[in-house]
DNA sequence: AAACTCTTTGCAAATGAGTTGCATTTATTG
DNA sequence: CAATAAATGCAACTCATTTGCAAAGAGTTT
């Protein structure tokens, strides 16, 4: 990933890509330039809630508008929480690694020869506009953590959580 | 992907996996052996729903312990909606074209370096437990069809469908 | 074969990410 | 500053997937 945001000034990207300047996307923009890691929608709702008012659904307008316009870019899970980072930073284009414990996802080395791997294959079947590299597992911290440390849970009925079987 | 299915034999998969051979388990394990590309739970539900009564929380729980036996390996996509694929067939592990308008996920043939690729990756973080090569784009169906062709759409809320802006 | 015990189902209800229509508020322009 | 197209808030909705619990089954033991 590019170390600094250099070229990734907020407004600029904003009229670059032909984004009226509301609040609510300066804000958004503003949380995805300074992530450490990728962000998923609910990540960028709790970052942005603080300073302005913002609604959900407003935060997956935007998204969609930033992707559609290449300056973010949307990186699918398992679990259907999707996450978003940005393009300028970022690059190249590199693999991701999952946890599964805690749902985090986290930047890889872009391998050296991934890029021209990529290539090749985009070269077979001209179909393909995006490719994704996608590895799961525990996370060191997961790792360390309780063996039995319980897996957070998104789906399901409402009601008393299951403490021990 | 392995042509034949030679030892991918229903009953001997069920035993090795200590899995009981219950009608429904046969049938999803029949299901996915005799499928031509991954199969998501939906599709598996549809496919079984002929011959014996099953229910789609089945079709859930028996895919997630076929899949903690080894003998599925689980596709996710953008979306939300995973697919499923026999292990011992699509060998060896490779990459799948995820089609964003009809939403149908196909097999790509295994990059010869793939593995290799793959291989590196796992000693450089041992947490790793899964790999997975995503492409997206227009499937040739999709592409060909007329263009304006509305993409599936999977939620939102009820109503008239809009035909035309 | 009947009784018993451990699994697996079916059903109903829920969850949560992501969508959509529509009324209201803004950003931008003249 | 008024006019207008674009962006946002809100409420309602979709849908893949998950969970608790009670009923039905499978494999085993009398
Ligand atoms: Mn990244
Ligand atoms: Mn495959
Ligand atoms: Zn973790
Ligand atoms: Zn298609």
């Amino acid at each position: 990933m590019v170390p600094g945001m250099g070229h990734c000034d907020i407004h600029a990207t904003l009229e670059r890509a032909g984004l009226s300047k509301t609040s609510q996307r300066v804000a958004v923009l503003t949380a995805l330039v300074h992530a450490e890691t990728p962000l998923s929608a609910r990540d960028i709702l709790e970052r942005v809630s603080g300073e302005g008012r913002i609604n959900r659904v407003t935060v997956y307008r935007i998204l969609a508008s930033f992707k559609a316009g290449g300056i973010i870019r949307e990186l699918a899970t398992d679990h259907g929480e999707n996450f978003f980072e940005m393009a300028c930073r970022h690059n190249p284009a590199h693999p991701h690694f999952y946890c599964r414990s805690c749902r985090s996802l986290a930047c890889l080395p872009s391998a050296g020869n991934q890029e021209r791997w990529i290539r090749e294959y985009r070269e077979a079947d001209e179909a393909i506009e995006t490719v994704a590299i996608h590895f799961t597992g525990l996370c060191r911290r997961c790792r360390s953590e309780n063996a039995g440390h319980p897996v957070r849970r998104l789906r399901g009925p409402r009601g008393d959580r299951r403490v021990s079987p």
